[in-house]
RNA sequence: CGGGGCGUGGCGCAGCUCGGUAGCGCACCUGCUUUGGGAGCAGGGGGCCGCUGGUUCGAAUCCAGUCGCCCCGACCA
């Protein structure tokens, strides 16, 4: 089953893709671009799911659903959004063996439907702010599809909110960006940066968009997630407006906010190797495994027993933690596929460690090994597990660090571009001319105007591409 | 849509140039020996060769068409 991944220094993408299938994530289905999420990367999936629906709930958040199909008109209500959003629309036209009198189009965002919606719910400022959110499916169809990265159909949540003023709703389009980054951070043990998307890169339909950019392991920069100041375009298109305290009649702002199943790639492209993926303990569906050595049955009968009596002691100390009894595989084929998979620590339980009163450990991230007293394992794998959190953050950023660049001139930034990669803080000039010029020429776009910016690079300057003046500086880079 | 590649047991492939009734590795089943870094030997099961049509005594192989997938470019979370 599994036979050898290519290795990320031959091709990175066909490592990736090695990885997704063989660690069983996710598989090819029949229609093209769209993918079965297995059951261990779904498992991943509910743990990230978990975390982030626990932050939405803190944050005053409810949950709902709303439907799949949508009106075709409705897509239409927003200008931008239209614009937008045709080309990669999937539509039905025929249902219960007739043509449909109006189209009806598969979600590929829910903007339209939610907000047809806020009209008939919201009338007054008491029913002000609205928060919700869904978890879903979307379609879209893409030209070019890669599993978890981009597929015509994939899974996330999207939150919809509506509130008094603008300052309410930029708070909360900041807010949701805090926590999306925190998310990133403290469980993925993903380090994000925080910042706008240029006008050209807004979402079709947002007065400002926010998003996180992170760097994958072979320096490229990745989307993660993304959230919308949305005005009053939305409110406006679909007419939701709420008597204030004083009478008026006014037009409701709008946020959106989303993550999605790629969220499972960068987790791959972030902390993976050439072993295969490294998921953050936090986060990992199966945080140990549990393999018992042995020569004899006898052997066999104890290490398995130990193992399983070990286990338990684990799972009532909160530990997800897996037993690999199976007695048709080798340890050491075991190990690369656990490895594989890249569940965090491996616990082995031999005759020496029946003897010794005790386990043998292996970290995924590193080749370290230890042996853990049985006394205390629960403390012991506990504090291992923190540490590998810990330490895959830090090599993350870390990495991010070695590989973000400040460049001057135009040469420079061709040169760096080609030879290094990476992240690049350059001057810009602002204009959406120059973005594009910049990314015809070089394929790197701008990733973001970081929100957190260091002095060094909110001095004024020029223009790497045009000369123009330049206000500060923002991170382009080649991205997914 | 343009360029490239590929469809042959579950998976990965060979066979196709030069037609003759399908093979290899892994996986699977049985048995024995093994088990602290991807075990060994022996025996065994499984495939209308993507689909359709044509040429031929005979097609995985030649011809025409068709469908699908993957990779690279134009769109995007």
């Amino acid at each position: 089953m599994s036979q050898g991944i290519t290795k990320q220094s031959e091709d990175f993408s066909r490592w990736y893709t090695d990885v997704v299938l063989q660690a069983q994530l996710a598989d090819y289905s029949p229609v093209k671009g769209s993918m079965v999420i297995r059951p261990y990367g779904y498992g991943l999936w509910e743990n990230m799911r978990d975390g982030l629906d626990r932050r939405f709930k803190e944050t005053g958040h409810v949950n709902a659903y709303f439907p799949l199909l949508i009106p075709e008109s409705f897509m239409k209500k927003e200008a931008e959004h239209v614009e937008g959003f045709s080309p990669e629309l999937a539509v039905v036209t025929h249902a219960g063996g007739k043509k449909l009198e109006e189209p009806l189009v598969i979600r590929p965002t829910s903007e339209t439907i939610i907000w047809d919606m806020y009209r008939k719910w919201i009338q007054s400022h008491r029913d002000l702010p609205v928060l919700i959110n869904q978890w879903a499916n979307v379609v879209r169809w893409e030209m070019r599809t890669r599993l978890f990265l981009r597929t015509t159909e994939f899974l996330w949540q999207e939150g919809h909110t509506a509130h008094a003023t603008a300052e309410e709703a930029e708070a909360e389009t900041r807010q949701m960006l805090d926590v999306y980054a925190d998310f990133c951070e403290t469980e993925m043990a993903m380090p994000v940066i925080k910042g706008i998307k240029t006008d050209h890169e807004k979402f079709a339909g947002a007065v400002r968009t926010y998003c996180i950019e992170a760097m994958m392991g072979d320096t490229k920069g990745l989307q993660a997630g993304t959230s919308h100041n949305l005005g009053q375009n939305f409110a406006k298109a679909f007419d939701v407006t709420y008597q204030a305290e004083d009478g008026e009649r006014k037009h409701v702002y709008a946020t959106s906010w989303g993550v999605t199943t790629r969220f499972i790639g960068a987790l791959l492209m972030v902390h993976g190797d050439d072993d295969g993926m490294i998921m953050p303990p936090r986060l990992a569906p199966i945080q140990t495994v549990i393999v018992p050595i042995y020569k004899t049955d006898e052997e066999r009968t104890a290490t398995v027993e130990e193992a399983h009596r070990v286990a338990g002691i684990l799972k009532g100390g909160g530990i997800r933690v897996h037993v690999d009894d199976r007695d048709n595989f080798k340890p050491g084929w075991k190990y690369a596929e656990w490895e594989l998979k890249g569940v965090p620590l491996r616990l082995e339980i031999g005759p020496k460690d029946l003897e010794k009163r005790s386990v043998f450990s292996a970290r995924r991230d590193k080749r370290e090994k230890k042996g853990l007293p049985v006394e205390g394992i629960v403390a012991s794998v506990q504090e291992r597990l923190e540490t590998i959190q810990t330490a895959l953050f830090e090599r993350a950023v870390k990495f991010r660090e070695e590989n973000t660049h400040r460049v001057e001139n135009w040469n420079h930034f061709k040169s760096v571009l080609e030879k290094k990669g990476g992240f690049i803080l350059a001057h810009w000039d602002g204009t959406t001319e120059t973005e594009v010029a910049i990314q015809e020429e070089t394929k790197a776009t701008i990733r973001c105007i970081p929100l957190d910016a260091g002095p060094e690079d909110l001095e004024p300057g020029e223009c790497v591409f045009s000369g123009k003046p330049s206000k500060r500086r923002v991170i382009f880079a080649k991205g997914y």
